[in-house]
DNA sequence: GGTTGACTTTACCGAGCGGTCAACTAGAAT
DNA sequence: ATTCTAGTTGACCGCTCGGTAAAGTCAACC
């Protein structure tokens, strides 16, 4: 990676990491610098504004998602509904880790950013909807499967079952974040269960 | 009401509005005071701190939510599965009315300023985990009547089923804002009496 | 060796932030 | 009539915000 790249990385990453841990708003873009050992001028050579970073952050972060979570938790190697509990795990796993970490459950780090700034910046929104989408994309096939081997209904709408999901996970990390508590999704994560319909043999 | 008390809740309204269909970091005091035509040192007389305004704005916001959505909604008229129906209604019917007004699906102003605020001030995430617990105790309430009258399996663990529907409920309104499409209410909410587990007769 | 262009540095901009302060007004209580 | 006090006014604080501009550095290519 050429020098360049190397602190547009960095630029990045620390945004990713401060906005996560507080919010858009409450992180400058001079903190971002600073962090990353960037002067002000090299942020907006390699970007055009605030929000054009946060864009790629956020594209950085569908990555990283599926990559290190959605990908390793719903590998084939085990049936749909056994795929769900290992998801379960790690998203319970990666609060708690969070929590320790930072002191706080930061719970998702779209959904923060969606709810913060879906009426203040269209193109952040339409982003995080975009993500959405892809996340949304990787439930239906594992909903499909789930439909292929008999786990669940035969007539059930898996791209409806998927939003459900989706949306049942964000509340559920809403929750969690809210009380600072990440038992908040081991307890109740498990839930989705009943609204994809699984059938217990 | 006396000319302060007046002054006073002029700030609150227009706080709360201002925060609701932006955010609480994009509305400042300044833009407030503007609003509710009040003097910044008018401001400082009533509250101490942004903060402690906004755990107020918070207290009436949560007055407002059960005093004209959810009382009307779970009001036992109806048996309680139909109550939850009609929940939702009202919930679809207010994000489309808000769209109407202001452009933008705004989802649950609690929720927003939730994930906004909670890893920034203390008292705030209090203040909404307190909230969130009011607005619990209003579906542990509907779901005791289920179980009573046999609707839900008399088993059901109707505390665990209300954090359930909480959560839910704000996942789908944080789709919803992501989306900017209140429809996302219409066809996501109903899916809550599979979490409930309503038997069909 | 000179030129180009990507990248860096530093100083700067106007505007707005949350919050403070002291002076002022007006109505009620004594 | 005077005192008290709740409420109001508007100027002011230091600081940070997102963003700009211009000069400087350095390695690659002709």
């Amino acid at each position: 990676m050429s020098k360049g790249q190397e602190t547009r990385q960095r630029l990045l990453d620390s945004a990713q990491q401060l906005m996560y841990s507080r919010s858009y708003s409450d992180v400058g873009v001079q903190e971002i610098c600073k962090d990353a050992k960037v002067q002000k001028g090299s942020f907006y050579h390699f970007f055009s504004s605030k929000s054009s970073l946060t864009v790629e952050v956020l594209e950085q972060l569908k990555m990283q998602m599926i990559k290190s979570i959605l990908l390793p938790a719903f590998a084939k190697d085990l049936t749909p509904a056994k795929r769900f509990e290992r998801f379960i795990e790690y998203a319970y796993h990666y609060q708690v880790q969070i929590q320790e970490e930072y002191g706080y459950v930061l719970g998702c780090p779209m959904g923060n950013i969606a709810l913060e700034m879906s009426t203040q910046d269209e193109k952040i929104r339409k982003k995080v909807e975009m993500l959405f989408e892809s996340i949304f994309h990787v439930f239906v096939d594992v909903l499909d499967d789930a439909k292929a081997v008999g786990e669940i209904d035969n007539n059930a709408d898996t791209s409806e079952l998927a939003q459900v999901c989706l949306a049942y996970g964000e509340g559920v990390l809403l929750m969690a974040k809210t009380k600072n508590d990440p038992e908040v999704v081991k307890q109740l994560l498990p839930h989705v269960s009943k609204l994809i319909g699984f059938k217990h043999k």
